[in-house]
DNA sequence: GCATCGGATTTTTTT
DNA sequence: AATCCGATGC
């Protein structure tokens, strides 16, 4: 195999470049991944590394994976024992194997937001701060932050009187959360940094193990990430990190980009290789993208280039306001696709999820498919969490938060009275609220029996009679397994069934979390558990489906399109408002808009709207201050936001729809003869397949049961 | 213990 | 506009 093969000379050398710490600065579309690829296939090939002494680590699960895919197809064969994944899933799994050395043990649960959120407004309710003066969210915030800069509880500055809240509610926060042997997605940073920092025999024999260390989107790693790899590789010094300044848009959750300046002070012995050569958009878009970054300060000009050519002009248009600017999108997404565009080509980028909706709203009006992409919108869904509660209480009894959340769901008629006494219970006998439940499952014998009233008794000795018998069962079972025996147990099908359309809905929802469970239905229930909490919102993207993307600017990073909308280009969303006050925050704004400029490979609209609703109002707008830094000459009909042009507010409203727009845009993806395999009905046969209502129909012959006809979106056909 | 209603509050971005 | 919270009534 020739490994040199398709890299230009500086992507070699940063492929070839011997040990010692390296720092790759990449500019967007350079082909970043493809270096840390070919580098990994050049330390497993030529140089012999075993992958046991390899270490990568990359911001999403969907990057892992397909470094994992062009690995294998490099090397033609998939190295085993790689250490290759997210900051997160890789701490995760390095503090399950050292667990002994932890205040936790190794079947420890990742809270999610919604769990960490809960756990700070108990503990601010019960230490009687009010809510209204001290947020959740903001005490969480800051929290957070004192984590990701590793700062514990008894370091936390405490210069206000906010402060001194903060760090009351942080210490105890802590302590809740090893209570329930619980960790939050700072903890998994935070405790391996420290656990590496603190403890020389552990650090020894990973920093002794992890001969090169890769990482990738270096300029978001915040403290704690750049101590814990400053650590794994103090022993062999080989650490090769790729970043791109410019693409630093997670200052707020504590990234720092001056990590890479601290990398050059750490290491002054570092090679550093510049990749300007751009392979993903054309010029036009590159010399906007310039523009736009070049009035921030702190930074090295990269000239980027392309070989791809100048390209069509950027699109700035005003629209009336939201409602319109969807309609401008899919008018346009139409017509593109009947003239030869395929609707997977396009995506719409927004700064808010908030945003999200009216363009929905525009493309289900229009009945084009679309694909969204953001976990939480399923994760975070009530049903989900129910069910999530159920299999993490059986995982880690310990896990307060969860138990709470379903002693009473579907109602037991087990309500506060009940739970305070049972709390008062256990915390009397000094023992968890689960281990008074599985005693009470022993009916009039237990202990406890007598603590409540015989209503309540009864109660909570039927809720723990399930738990009881669910953990017992459990270390016999998957996930899946598990999963049906208390989807059964509790009849949650009947609970959310309550007939309207969304009962429906959300037992479609369950149904779906039970797909991904058979997805991973040889891992343990610890790995399905993690593997959910630890998903990231591009993971859930789907490449399959040939249908327009709908995302965030955030969630855009690393991707590319050939076909770009930014949307809702106006002072206020973005810039967002609430960075108008802090110099760093606009910068990083600016970045954002970069980043998503730069996403873009062949064309680039840049929307705003003249009216913009937020909180229920509608309020005039102004054009996003970064739009003045298009220049003129590239865009289409000169840049309208500059002085002295006449707006031209397009009313999409009043347009007689385009004639091409009404061509069918989408094309069977089946037809007729073509053998298909269905999960439940078997192998059939295709007879007929045509587009209604945006929905491809699937007629098919079962040998079994016959004609059915399938919504090829829903029904989950294989081709034979 | 549970359902309903009205009012407040919310939106930045995510592993 | 949509969700969340607390108070009220059953």
């Amino acid at each position: 195999m020739d490994q040199l093969s398709g890299l230009n000379p500086q992507q070699q050398q940063a492929m070839t470049v011997g040990g010692g710490p390296v720092l790759v600065l990449a500019g967007p579309g350079s082909g970043k991944t493809r270096v840390l690829t070919h580098r990994l296939a050049y330390l497993l090939g030529p140089l012999g590394v075993k992958p046991y002494n390899l270490m990568a680590v990359t911001f999403t699960n969907k990057a892992a994976r397909q470094m994992e895919a062009q690995l294998e197809a490099l090397l033609g064969h998939a190295p085993r024992g790689l250490t290759l994944g997210t900051f997160h899933a890789t701490c995760a799994r390095l503090l399950r194997r050292e667990a002994q050395h932890m205040p936790f043990d190794a079947n420890f649960v990742i809270f999610d937001d919604d769990d960490q959120r809960g756990l700070v407004k108990r503990i601010l309710k019960e230490q009687n701060i009010d809510e209204k003066m001290h947020r959740p969210q903001a005490v969480h915030g800051r929290i957070s932050r004192a984590k990701n800069e590793l700062l514990l509880p008894a370091d936390y500055p405490k210069i206000s009187y906010r402060d001194e809240v903060v760090s009351r509610v942080y210490e105890r926060y802590q302590q809740m959360l090893l209570s329930a042997n619980a960790l939050d997605f700072d903890d998994l940073l935070l405790y391996t940094a420290q656990l590496l920092e603190g403890n020389p025999e552990v650090r020894e024999k990973y920093a002794r193990r992890y001969e090169h260390v890769l990482v990738d989107e270096f300029q978001d790693t915040n403290q704690a990430q750049y101590l814990l790899l400053k650590h794994l590789a103090s022993r062999h010094r080989n650490i090769f990190v790729v970043g791109d300044t410019d693409q630093s848009i997670y200052r707020w959750r504590g990234a720092d980009y001056r990590n890479i300046q601290r990398f050059e002070a750490d290491f002054p012995d570092a090679q550093v290789i510049l990749l300007e050569q751009n392979y993903r958009s054309r010029q036009n878009i590159l010399d906007a993208a310039m523009a736009v970054i070049k009035p921030n300060t702190h930074r090295t000009h990269k000239q980027l280039f392309s070989e791809l050519g100048k390209g069509e002009k950027l699109t700035v248009q005003e629209t009336f306001d939201g409602r319109e600017e969807g309609a401008f999108i899919v008018n346009t997404i139409a017509l593109g696709v009947a003239k030869g565009a395929e609707p997977g080509d396009y995506a719409v980028m927004y700064r808010t999820n908030a945003q999200s909706r009216q363009i929905e709203e525009a493309f289900l009006h229009a009945s084009l498919p679309y694909k969204l992409v953001g976990a939480q919108r399923f994760y975070g869904r009530r049903e989900i969490k129910d069910v999530l509660a159920y299999l993490r209480v059986v995982h880690n009894p310990a896990d307060e938060p969860s138990l709470l959340r379903v002693i009473n769901t579907p109602t037991r008629k087990i309500g506060a009275k009940t739970l305070s006494a049972l709390r008062t219970l256990a915390s009397n006998e000094k023992i968890a609220l689960s281990a008074a439940l599985l005693d009470l499952a022993n009916g009039e014998g237990s202990q406890y029996y007598d603590a409540f009233s015989p209503a309540a008794a009864r109660a909570l000795v039927s809720f723990g009679k399930l738990l009881a018998g669910w953990t017992a069962e459990a270390p016999g079972m998957s996930s899946l397994q598990l999963l049906d025996k208390i989807l059964a147990d509790i009849d949650y099908q009947s609970y959310l069934d309550d007939g309207t359309e969304e009962g429906l809905d959300r037992w479609d929802n369950v149904l779906e979390l039970r797909r991904l469970a058979t997805e991973y239905d040889d891992q343990t229930l610890g790995d399905f558990l993690e593997r959910i909490a630890l998903v990231s919102d591009q993971d859930t993207l789907d490449d399959k489906a040939n249908a327009p993307t709908l995302l965030t600017l955030h969630a855009a990073k690393g991707l590319e399109f050939p076909q770009v909308f930014i949307v809702g280009l106006e002072d206020g969303t973005l810039p967002h408002a609430r960075s108008f006050d802090d110099v760093e925050a606009m910068e990083e704004e600016r970045r954002l808009f970069y980043v998503g400029i730069t996403r873009a490979k062949n064309r680039l609209y840049l929307l705003h709207s003249a009216n913009r609703r937020t909180f229920g109002y509608s309020e005039p707008t102004d054009p996003s201050r970064y739009l003045e830094d298009v220049p003129d000459k590239l865009v289409e009909g000169g840049n309208p936001v500059l002085a002295g042009r006449p707006t031209r507010t397009v009313r999409v409203d009043q347009w007689a729809p385009p004639a091409e727009a009404s061509v069918p845009i989408l094309q069977p993806d089946y037809q007729a003869g073509m053998q298909v395999r269905h999960p439940t009905w078997g192998e059939g046969m295709v007879l007929n397949s045509k587009i209604e209502d945006g929905e491809e129909i699937v007629d098919v012959f079962f040998e079994d049961i016959g004609l059915k006809k399938l919504a090829a979106s829903l029904a989950r056909l294989e081709l034979i």
